[in-house]
DNA sequence: ACTGGATCCTGATCGC
DNA sequence: TGCGATCAGGATCCAG
């Protein structure tokens, strides 16, 4: 489900929620996550818990002795709820505050994650994570640098997190197609020049996104319930057997890296 | 050192 | 209407 604007769109929203509150309980349902849930996220219990930010797709929530890290996967969802909502399947955490409400995740594939990091330390997933897509460290040199020596598709090294974190498989799509990429060109075979464009159109398309809360595809929603509204631009990811804007080609889909790939077969090359 | 593939899971959708 | 096959927005690990 999310890509990082979903994940920085649900971050923006639970942050008024989450931010300098009491811990009551912590309820782990269903630890069997993409890890297993560790219990010692209990000792949060009495705690009062500082901001939540965002790496790549991971959000770090914060208390004085660490971080809770929590990734939604591809189904995952997070939502602030009275406490005394009925669970619903596949609510596998929940935290429970003083003021009544609860922060819940649901997740019905349980492909995300929710981690402790302690304090001054960095989990393995995290160390290994690339430079953050909006960054001023992301651009066309550092991109073109770090291509030279991959033979493979373009689109998998653009969706690689140690090349760059937080571009899924839509924008991996969508950035290409603006670049005038074709998707399984061998990354060192983009010149310098198109790799500037390509970098520009990945932050390009991440902040379009992020504007517009997010793409909601299946069931994606914002922290408060409602949708994004991303999906209505998409250029190519979803939209086989539709003509190109561009130059009316019929647009194609193939699989790539066990990933849908979606493309215009003559503004892409 | 890279890369292709399998893998974790449920649910929606499609074809018969 | 039912049922099995297929496909999903992620990302790690392992074999080759």
């Amino acid at each position: 489900m999310p890509e990082l604007p979903e994940v920085e769109t649900t971050t923006r929203g639970l942050a008024p929620h989450v931010t300098g509150q009491t811990v009551t309980t912590v309820n782990i349902y269903q630890p069997q996550l993409r890890w297993p849930i560790p219990k010692e996220l209990t000792q949060l219990e009495g705690q009062t818990s500082g901001d939540i930010t965002r790496r790549a797709k991971y959000m770090l929530w914060n208390f004085p002795q660490g971080s809770v890290v929590m990734h939604l996967g591809m189904s995952g969802t997070m939502r602030v709820v009275d406490a005394e909502t009925p669970l619903k399947k596949h609510d596998h955490f929940e935290v429970v505050f003083a003021n009544g409400k609860a922060l819940r995740l649901n997740d019905p594939r349980r492909f995300g994650a929710v981690l402790w990091q302690e304090k001054n330390t960095e989990l393995s997933i995290i160390q290994s994570l690339g430079p953050e897509p909006l960054s001023n460290h992301f651009d066309g040199n550092y991109l073109h640098q770090k291509l030279a020596k991959r033979k493979g598709a373009i689109k998998n090294a653009i969706m690689t997190n140690a090349v760059v974190v937080g571009v899924g498989n839509i924008y991996a799509s969508e950035s290409l197609f603006l670049s005038g990429i074709h998707p399984k060109r061998a990354a060192n075979r983009v010149s310098k020049e198109r790799c500037q464009l390509l970098a520009n159109n990945i932050k390009l398309v991440l902040k379009k996104a992020i504007q517009q809360g997010g793409t909601t595809l299946k069931d994606f929603t914002q922290a408060d319930g409602s949708p994004g509204y991303f999906a209505q631009q998409l250029n190519v990811y979803g939209r086989e057997g539709e003509s190109c804007a561009q130059c009316q080609s019929i647009i194609k889909n193939m699989t790539l890296g066990q990933r849908s790939s979606f493309y215009c077969p003559k503004c892409q090359r």
